[in-house]
DNA sequence: AATGAATGAGGTTTCATTCAT
DNA sequence: GATGAATGAAACCTCATTCAT
């Protein structure tokens, strides 16, 4: 037992290893500036080794990707469980999200390097948790009814990015007075 | 004073030729997929004409994406100056802005694939004029005084944007309704 | 008459320009490293234009070369044909030639890069001059008998090229001490 | 300690091939008539293997002088030790420097392709040889006080090349004659 | 599982040369 | 004669991938 838990524990070390390393690269040089020698050099693994862990480049983010997302998982669907209102609600998924991306900005925007269509494979559950959000929010009284639920997650994902990607005003009190508006708007 | 003789007249042809295909072919196949070769065989030109009018496939998107900036300053001048209420205006711009991403949506996504901070040249053109709607609003009493104008600023590009890129409602139904919550939320 | 003769002087203007130009770039920035566009562009002209002068890069160093001997010839038989003892005459033969060749070092170099067997198209004539003034001293009864004249041309022309490409000592004084030694190594 | 495995071995052979064939091409076709394809074709490798051992043409150059120069030395420093006076270890010298060059000859002239200054990063240790033989020849008393030792060990050096070059006198009988008038003219 | 030299397809890039203007 | 955009062959060079160790 205690000779493969060592092995195992190596192998996983390689890969992360090769993983951290091709992230820092992508977003310092860019995806198609680095090359998988680059990553192994980085890693300090020889340049085989990449290939008993990934297909290719492209492979390395997926996994990267995968990885956040099941942590954002765990996030989201303790604040879902939780016993606020569905606006507070709102308000705390924006900051950890906010959290999360901004720690791992440059690996979103690897995602434009990924054939199409493959982009959001995760999308679907953080869409599912907004709208269970607003559904209480309805039951409750508190949202107008005359707007689609997607139209709502979509606005508020958007106000999201944008408080993300904002140079003038920083994170915190800029996604605070876009969900704001974003909540006077949608309130009864 | 459009006194151009032949050779000029084929240059620009040939410039013209070479971005179009570029665009078409990094959309359809992907940027990187799509080599040089690829494109001046599309244009029909030969390989090393590409560089007598670019120096790198990065350079042809910044080429193609300042021309379409240059046709939407004319647009947004001329909203800009119209006899509309402000509110009125943002509709104006968000449909005419829809149109205009939706003809280039590929071209817009390429941004990607150019270093970051490149990206928005004209921004700020964008932003002074969207400011100058909201102060409008704000001098007719229309809007709120208690939120900054980046802030509206951004969550108008952001409603935008997120309208141009849904999947789950057309564009037209899907900005009217983002701007409905938008317009409430900033509404005195 | 007038309208030939400036036609004439352009297009000799024309073929110093692109001489000119070309030498100066071989010598900064190497032979192949030096495009003809390259050339073209430091003398102000198109293109196409050296192609009415010259047939390739090569061209070029045969034809500045064929000036420069031009011009050395002139002064070798003044020298040859002066009243000198043959000594002095060694003396300010290596003189001129230190001068010549110093203003011309780059091109001399350019000369690898012409096939060989074409490098010395002058030298005969060169080799003729100091063998007449060798037999004259031989007449005189000034220089040993037993040495061949190529062996005294060869080392008097090794000498030259060795004061001239010293760095530690000057060229006047060097070559003043190297022919000493020659002199004192063939006189009687 | 010659302790290399397989591997190694084949990659010094790899370097091997690829320095004596870029050679031989670049001798006999010329050096811009060479390809780098033309080289591995040559030593029967793929091209890209031409790029794990050097940067450029021109470092093969570098890299085959630099092998060359590490034999002479060797050669140099037995003449230096031995018994002989001290005309007779020029005499030595020369002919196998004379040899050596013989058997390089198209390496040397190579170096035309280098930027220059770089060209004599050995010449040094020569120079320091043949000053200690000269000064033995004065203490000695065989050679006159009055010319510097550099003077003396350029013209050494500029009988040797002249000696190489020479086409119409051989080697052999060509540098024992400028050698006499070489000895002649620094001998008291 | 790790290594890293060899591979060679396929991209990028240059540039001598032509030729219509 | 001068121009300079177009050409495309041919060089350069990179790098994902393999495989013997």
């Amino acid at each position: 037992m205690e000779k493969l838990n060592r092995r195992e524990r190596k192998k996983i070390l390689a890969q992360q290893a090769l993983t951290e390393a091709a992230i820092r690269l992508f977003s310092e040089k860019g995806f198609s500036q680095t090359s998988i020698s680059d990553i192994t050099n980085e890693a300090d693994l020889a340049t085989g080794t990449f290939y008993n862990y990934f297909q290719s480049k492209e492979d390395v983010i997926r996994y990267a990707i995968s990885v956040k997302i099941e942590e954002a998982g765990e996030v989201l669907r303790e604040i879902k469980n939780s016993d606020d209102s569905p606006s507070n609600k709102l308000f705390m998924i924006s900051k950890s999200a906010g959290q999360l991306m901004n720690r791992n900005i440059s690996l979103f925007k690897l995602l434009a390097h990924l054939p199409p269509m493959t982009s959001p494979p995760h999308g679907s559950e953080f869409k599912d948790i907004l709208t269970s959000i607003i559904e209480e929010g309805w039951r409750r009284g508190d949202y107008k009814k005359d707007l689609p639920a997607p139209i709502i997650c979509e606005a508020f994902m958007a106000m999201l990015q944008s408080a993300m990607m904002s140079r003038s005003i920083p994170f915190e009190e800029n996604i605070k007075l876009k969900l704001t508006i974003l909540l006077e708007g949608i309130s009864t």
